[in-house]
DNA sequence: TTCTAATCTAATCAG
DNA sequence: CTGATTAGATTAGT
């Protein structure tokens, strides 16, 4: 029941489509019934071919909760309890505890993680902040090569530790046919949710900061040709 | 120098269009040198406001190089030598080895990179083989919810393991302040270059799956409208 | 071949 | 200003 609630907050409209999408059979309609999925806005959006709405698919689910009034984000994706909300068949509540207990030791992401607690908002990863000079390596980078590949980006994920507060490595031997985990100096910097990374960012963040460093480049570009007519017509009038 | 091509090579273009899109200085036009970089593509692609090019912009860096023969995939960014190519600043060669040499007793990455280190292609991530399974669990959130949030997307990733050869999962807890790893059942399934999972896969590969999900479902919703609009032409011919 | 994971652009949202 | 997300189109691996 948690589940569902959890599940179906930040707006579904893809179940009566995916049943209406298979074949001819239309005669299936809405049942009406007015569970959690309904009020929360399941059954919403019927989208024809083409979708008058523009673009903010994430907000469908709030219109039926504040009835048109759009202005106020804090009702927007109201999660109501997301605690092991999505399966509980294969969780190990005590692992589960030690985890949650563990993160408290860090506080990077002691903080992150507090503050997804108590955020109103739950749909958007929080927005990372890059260092200085992570930023600086990555523009190197995008100077000579504005496309990296695969391997490129994460090499670059693998490299971009450059904080003035070191991050420690964990590196992975193998002894008596076991995996064993060896840490130097200690500390794990960062350990969000499944993963441990290596004083490095996750490969994804680097993908995202070159697709939006290339939007970047085109606007400055498309800027300054926009400035460049501009002057040329002035100058062309003064003549 | 080996950095300098490895960076270079799949396809940049941007360095030209970086130094051209700050102001009005038009003057300072390509240099005409020939050197690794204009070989590789770099001083190509000098799009203007609207590129007349459709989308592939990592094929341009080909067309400098197989001079017009489109046809073969196998001179598509070409990198030569990837070890230790990015920066070596930073990087301390016997953690490196370390860390390479624990991969080896990996399978399944190592496969992963014994692929990549011989593909020719190294541009794109190697295609995720989802299994059964795990696709079942994201097809039931879907069913409910086709926009899942940070976290719901970030419990999806970590309970993803569903695999008939379980993961093991490896916590963490404190004791004497320091962050002590302890590993159950000794293996670590997944470690990817500079993370290793929990059991789980990467939160942008759920990303990933749910965007190419929601535009299935909308092609095919697509297709259904089609054919429901060719039955009724059909049946009003036949009355 | 079909299906779909991965990548891209463009627009937009949001910290 | 820029990191994150979406739609939509496309590429390419199985």
């Amino acid at each position: 029941m948690m589940a569902s609630t959890s599940l179906c907050a930040a707006n579904p409209a893809a179940a009566q489509n995916l049943r209406k999408g298979s074949a001819f059979a239309e005669n299936k309609t809405t049942q009406c019934s007015f569970s959690i999925e309904s009020i929360l806005g399941l059954e919403q959006k019927k989208d024809g071919i083409a979708a008058v709405k523009p673009h903010r698919p994430w907000m469908d689910a709030c219109t039926n909760l504040v009835l048109g009034d759009d202005s106020n984000p804090r009702l927007q994706i109201p999660v109501v309890s997301y605690e092991n909300s999505l399966f509980h068949a294969n969780s190990n509540p005590l692992q589960e505890e030690k985890v949650l207990k563990c993160e408290k030791y860090f506080s990077v992401t002691e903080r992150l993680s507090f503050k997804r607690e108590l955020s109103w908002y739950r749909g958007r990863r929080p927005r990372t902040a890059f260092t200085r000079s992570q930023i600086e390596v990555l523009e190197n980078v995008f100077k000579m090569n504005s496309y990296p590949g695969i391997d490129i980006r994460e090499e670059l994920a693998r490299k971009l530790d450059l904080d003035e507060d070191r991050i420690q490595v964990i590196k992975f031997s193998l002894r008596y046919g076991m995996p064993e985990v060896i840490y130097e100096m200690g500390a794990v910097k960062f350990l969000l949710k499944n993963k441990v990374f290596f004083g490095g960012i996750d490969e994804a963040f680097v993908t995202i900061w070159f697709q939006n460093r290339r939007a970047k480049l085109k606007r400055s570009h498309r800027e300054s040709q926009f400035l460049m007519v501009k002057n040329n017509f002035t100058s062309s009038l003064l003549e």
